[in-house]
DNA sequence: CCCCAATCTTGACAGCGCTAAGATAGCCAC
DNA sequence: GTGGCTATCTTAGCGCTGTCAAGATTGGGG
């Protein structure tokens, strides 16, 4: 019996990763299973044990290497366009499309609850924190002059963070199907979301829309 | 032996609600198991398949229970204040208040890919469509005057919807402790997020806050 | 060439969702 | 009351899951 194809040679772990989004992928963040994992990558149930100390060490281990991607899409973004409102604008973007593109890398990164106790990763989404700061920096670049920790600038980075997220969820969830949104191509839709803000919120100016 | 308290004469579904709360409540959704939650509720494994056709319709109920009762926070809220646009803060805060202080609640609901099939739940959450139409109703009020497919009034329905859950995910999900926002409590959060809006997106009038 | 450390497999256990078959409780007709 | 009917619950078991202990296999360094 020849084995041969069944030993990695250390290149086991990165092929679970990969084999794990293509489960996710198919059968969506429930149907992830390390046994399905282990057999689509032509191994043995216990083999990933080897690699990971559990199933949530494979899911943070796939969530950092989707926090890494987004982080490059990132850089790609700020480095095709110039005013810091464009950059702004880009990286919010760049957050979306990755999420509807990599839709298997950002189900697993949306899902802390599978691999963090109580929520802090114990300092092992540092990958995370680095892409926030990202956003952060890309925020605070459009209050030039501006002491980083100032409250407006605090208020906008929240904006910012939970406007791609929130809709990056809302969308992945299928949640907007059904709605009046639901008719609106996904175009549509993020250019609608990077033109609002009139409504829900006071503007700084203090005026209020229609009343 | 005597089985009696085992019996519950059609208060079983009910009970197995509440008590899958409770589950949730302690170990998270990926720690509900319809074995533990039977057992908790004093009633074999079986149980509980005579009330709901698999884990997953449970899990319906659960949700479709959630909606009901943000329907019901969101008409306390609108009827506590006057203005069209302190309707609208009042539901948007409603809708963050509920994620928080009733979390098994909006865990399940922020879950359906666990109970719906491709997104879409067969018509099975008309509770919580009625509660997105009371939204969208709160944000047409402030732009009176002006047919309800105006687009305006869509960009700003899809502003508040995005942002309320948006904040409300990425607060449960502990994301915002470990950044430099995570200093900030839960009602310095809200107050930012109510007055945000400035630097994301390009206002109508065509501003844009500083460059 | 041989041994060692790295790597993978086999076999097993408890817990999970789910089902078929049987037991029990309460209620209605009589 | 009593007999039986229906709703309700239980017991037993299937295949699947995560995880671990023990053993087998591999390739490289002495």
């Amino acid at each position: 019996m020849d084995r041969t194809d069944n030993y990695h040679h250390g290149a086991l772990r990165d092929a679970l990763i990969n084999t794990g989004l293509e489960l996710i992928s198919e059968k969506g963040i429930s149907g992830f299973t390390l046994r399905e994992v282990a057999k689509r990558t032509g191994v043995s149930t216990a083999a990933p044990y080897h690699h990971f100390k559990d199933k949530a060490e494979l899911l943070q281990a796939m969530s950092a290497a989707g926090w890494s991607m987004l982080g490059e899409r990132f850089k790609g973004a700020l480095s095709e366009v110039e005013t810091p409102s464009e950059r702004l604008r880009a990286i919010g973007e760049a957050y979306i499309r990755f999420a509807i593109e990599h839709t298997p890398y950002f189900r697993v990164m949306s899902r802390p609850d599978l691999y963090c106790s109580q929520g802090s990763c114990d300092g092992g989404d540092v990958t995370g924190r680095a892409v926030f700061e990202m956003l952060r920096s890309a925020v605070a670049g459009c209050y030039s002059g501006r002491k980083s920790d100032d409250p407006e600038i605090q208020e906008s980075v929240l904006h910012a963070w939970v406007m791609v997220h929130g809709f990056s969820a809302l969308w992945l969830d299928g949640s907007l199907r059904g709605t009046s949104l639901g008719e609106l191509g996904i175009e549509e839709l993020i250019k609608l979301l990077f033109r609002s803000g009139p409504c829900m919120t006071n503007r700084p100016d203090g005026k209020v829309p229609i009343e």
